[in-house]
DNA sequence: GTATGATTAATCAACTTTGATCAATTTATA
DNA sequence: TATAAATTGATCAAAGTTGATTAATCATAC
């Protein structure tokens, strides 16, 4: 909700924008660092608007539907300076949605857990590989950061998998064999 | 809201509990990997009852208020294994909100930027510190993996930021000597 | 013995988020 | 040129989420 706000606002540092723009904005660009919806937008701009950082106008191009647009306030400006600092001091909750299954690997065989991780990992390189390729996007200094923070995630997800995987099936031939010799699949002493 | 269903389900699978207990062993244990709220679990669950993947029977010990436990039901226990499936064959949408603020580090002085980035690496530290020392958690195999992953992506986000701040107080102090070379802040180069 | 605070247990009202939809307009297609 | 399809622009009802609160019990100390 926080985030919200400073990212819309940090949009609208550069330029006013009307609604529709924004969102393509999101949708185009920033898929990577955000899901907001655009209903989530621009509920989030009126209550922006009604605290008084951000102003709306409603324009008329032609006879299409009414635009509204939206421009930061130097109030607005405040706020979104006290947002960004907050963001940046306080990181990441950082949680990752696959670890709450990685937490029940055990209901599983390695060798079907092994089958499903594997499919993850492909995806994962596509991922990456569209990353790689994508140039550049143009926008500041700061983008360029984000998404290089983004990519070394991507990469560390990569690498790591890779070796659970490995784990798992070593640990799957063993039991086929039943040579119980201590495979510890976590603790891989990846002593960084 | 998929990964709520399946964190409950999961909890559930290792035995029948009240719905207290639940939130209990989600708040102590389970903070790294969600951030779901009693209400929220208490409203997932009714969801799963409704749809027959859980019972609920309400039980009295003395005169407290009475206690909801929850059980899986097979059918329960069919969809936790699709929903596990589908966890950790497809991966994370990995989105850093951290990311946000980045974006628009542009908008702050060098100076400003490594010193506000300099107290989240303190924090993390701190974190990574806290994450070491706790002992293995004793739930099976699957829930040390999902601590070892997090664990990975703390310490790459450590070294990570380190290099940012360290770039930027570069930056910094070229700008005041004002001899600009390139000194590009995205793109370190750190060829993984 | 009783005021004070912690624990057990769950719910509600308020807020946030989103899938679905609407309606006009422009572009493509047959 | 008539018609389907895509785009522009935004809203609403429904669903998800949570801070605050209730209410009883147990522990503690005064």
């Amino acid at each position: 909700m926080r985030d919200r706000e400073l990212l819309l606002l940090g949009i609208l540092m550069a330029h006013s924008q009307h609604g529709y723009q924004i969102n393509e904005f999101i949708e185009m660009n920033l898929s990577r660092v955000t899901d907001m919806k655009k209903p989530t937008a621009y509920a989030t701009l009126d209550r922006l608007a009604a605290q008084g950082f951000v102003e709306v106008r409603s324009e008329q191009a032609g006879n299409r539907p009414v635009r509204k647009v939206y421009s930061i306030t130097s109030q607005g400006t405040e706020y979104f300076q006290s947002l960004l600092k907050e963001n940046l001091m306080s990181g990441d909750k950082m949680q990752f949605s696959s670890d709450i299954g990685l937490m029940f690997l055990d209901h599983l065989s390695p060798d079907d857990a092994a089958a499903f991780l594997e499919e993850r990992l492909q995806a994962l390189n596509h991922d990456i590989a569209r990353h790689e390729k994508a140039p550049p996007h143009g926008f500041g200094l700061g983008v360029d950061l984000a998404m290089d923070h983004h990519l070394v995630h991507l990469k560390l997800d990569r690498d790591w998998l890779g070796q659970v995987i490995e784990n798992l099936r070593q640990r799957s031939t063993e039991n086929s064999t039943s040579s119980r010799s201590r495979g510890d699949l976590a603790n891989t002493d990846r002593s960084h």
